[in-house]
DNA sequence: ACAAAAGTTTCCATATATAGAAACTTTGCA
DNA sequence: TGCAAAGTTTCTATATATGGAAACTTTTGT
């Protein structure tokens, strides 16, 4: 049905350790940036988990909860708390940044 | 890679501190990226509440809470949710961006 | 088609974030 | 100095995020 080398995201667990070892000079290797939303910050655990080869359960183990809640926070069901988002991309060994940029507008005190 | 102009910037919080020390008039879009930490958000609204030129208050009232609230932010009393750094960073008319970067290591699952 | 794995939803309890009000402390400045 | 503005803390109530357990649905492989 599929053939190995086609689908990339599938590769076995020794093929990707291959990959990550052969690479440890590189700085960077997946990188997401967004507009942080509520509604894609589920979108984007959910990229990484995937990045990871990890299910959902498994996931829900490195972070220390049952897989219904990485459901809920992939489906965003919740306004999710910052500690909760560390700790989810801490598992997933995920650098993550936050940018703030003050728009270059006239900026009025009512 | 070279950059053109510096667009954005890198700092460190003892850079975005004397940044704001003795420096009033400077404002224009300013772009700060740090890890997300819980630490230094507060650090970050407080620095972009300066570059407005608002006190506590005032930012209070463009938010919709007291300054008490601003004051907790500011100071990390909180485990913040999403829902609050996007009313007050909204408030401030910054663009607030979320990138997440898998570190290329050796990751393994158990 | 079937079974197993993966993902989702619901129900529920508990912890904690949000928030206002008011008292309190610190800062800046004349 | 002292006063006013700015910022902080405390107390309190309420809403909601976190999380487990289990039932349920969807996906996947053979």
């Amino acid at each position: 049905m599929d053939t190995p080398k086609e689908k990339m995201k599938m590769m076995t667990l020794d093929q990707m350790k291959d990959k990550h070892i052969g690479e440890v000079g590189t700085k960077e290797r997946d990188k997401y940036e967004f507009d942080l939303k509520l509604e894609v910050l589920g979108e984007m655990i959910k990229s990484a988990r995937k990045e990871r080869q990890l299910t959902q359960e498994q996931l829900g183990e490195l972070v220390g909860v049952q897989k219904s809640q990485i459901s809920k926070l992939e489906r965003n069901a919740k306004n999710v708390t910052i500690e909760t988002i560390l700790k989810v991309f801490r598992a997933l060994k995920a650098n993550i940044k936050f940018s703030v940029e003050l728009k270059d507008e006239d900026f009025k005190v009512a």
